[in-house]
DNA sequence: TCCCGTAACTTAACACTGTAAAGCAATGGG
DNA sequence: CCCATTGCTTTACAGTGTTAAGTTACGGGA
């Protein structure tokens, strides 16, 4: 039975193309940019050959997101190893969030700034078990361990998660998206962002 | 000369029924709903008649958004007369500037969450003189005054304004793109916003 | 009073978009 | 050898923003 698996790897093979494909135009030019008709002429197939291997344009979306979001996890997890201490560790995460999100704007962008109508279909995505889930957890992880040794103050474990994700999600999105904003030295306010919110966290 | 006046008058009368139809559409409905043909269908003219009046739906948008805007700039004007201390000013100004964005979740949308291809027209927006803009003028002068009085810690305006501002336009940006995720309670969540940047600003 | 230019608006069209339905052609199993 | 399934394409629909050309009404000058 070698003909069904040939046919099995071939369909594979072209679901790869399309993702590819996509992902190239849509890194280079953006969501806007991104037609399942330029996806189709790259990979050299009709348009609508795209809907035998994903639902819709978000599916397909969805998909190049996910793949790019490990990275943002490995990121974090980087931080785990390398930081000393629990603080050192949850910095290290911020900063590798937020560079994360500089280094892939229309990724970012399409996740976690604007995801309404973009990778949500119809409101029937599942943010459980994705892969930007699963660095909102590492995450929390990262702050539990942070109140365990009392590097920052106890409290809400949820709350503080996720007063610090507005943070660098804000200085993240504010920086991709508003690229004329006279923004002081890049460097020095993404410092500033982290610094301010983890002394506003501390005992 | 009363005729010309009068024709000037209906002229204006039209702009500003333009406005009001995209107003409406576009509160109730979102950007990606609001539609040239819909506006042009509302007013009862046809679509291309919209041009008469607007170089394209960027502009017509902005014109939408710099309408509301001002109500950011009054909230925030609001929190400078009523508040007693000049860090009880910067407080009120922060929650004005969230609850503002909840509030027109749509306009906050198109002019700070993801203003590229949508207000900007073709990267000549003004930014300069725009009602947004002045609203974090006045941003920058609440942190000017805090800093002149010792409520919070001296240094760089605008990198201190930045830093704020990016907190709070995280968390309110969150809030309106993410209604899926599970975020704590609300309120509770601004307050530990707000209260972690002014804990990480203090001296 | 008549004519004509201009201003206001409409109609038609272009080049796109995402997507559904129907058609076609090849290929492997009975 | 036939036939059904699989894989892909063609065609089409209902939209989008926007431009260019056409139409109509009206006020000022001759």
């Amino acid at each position: 039975m070698g003909i069904a698996e040939r046919r099995e790897r071939e369909k594979e093979n072209l679901r790869q193309e399309i993702i590819d494909a996509a992902r190239e135009i849509f890194v280079s030019e953006g969501y806007d940019k991104l037609s399942m008709r330029k996806v189709a002429e790259r990979i050299e197939y009709s348009p609508t050959t795209i809907y035998l291997y994903f639902e819709d344009k978000s599916a397909l979306l969805r998909e190049v997101c996910e793949e790019a979001f490990y990275k943002l996890g490995d990121a974090i997890r980087k931080a785990k190893k390398t930081g000393r201490t629990p603080l050192e560790v949850l910095r290290k995460g911020l900063i590798g969030y937020i560079e994360f999100g500089l280094a892939h704007p229309h990724h970012y962008e399409v996740a976690f700034i604007s995801p309404k109508d973009k990778i949500f279909g119809e409101g029937d995505y599942e943010f459980e078990g994705s892969a930007g889930q699963q660095a909102f957890s590492l995450l929390s992880e990262s702050v539990a361990e942070c109140m365990a040794s009392g590097d920052i103050r106890k409290g809400d474990v949820a709350t503080t998660a996720q007063t610090i994700w507005a943070g660098i999600h804000g200085i993240t999105s504010l920086l991709i998206m508003h690229e004329d904003f006279p923004f002081v030295e890049r460097k020095r306010l993404i410092n500033s962002v982290v610094d301010t919110t983890i002394r506003g966290l501390v005992p």
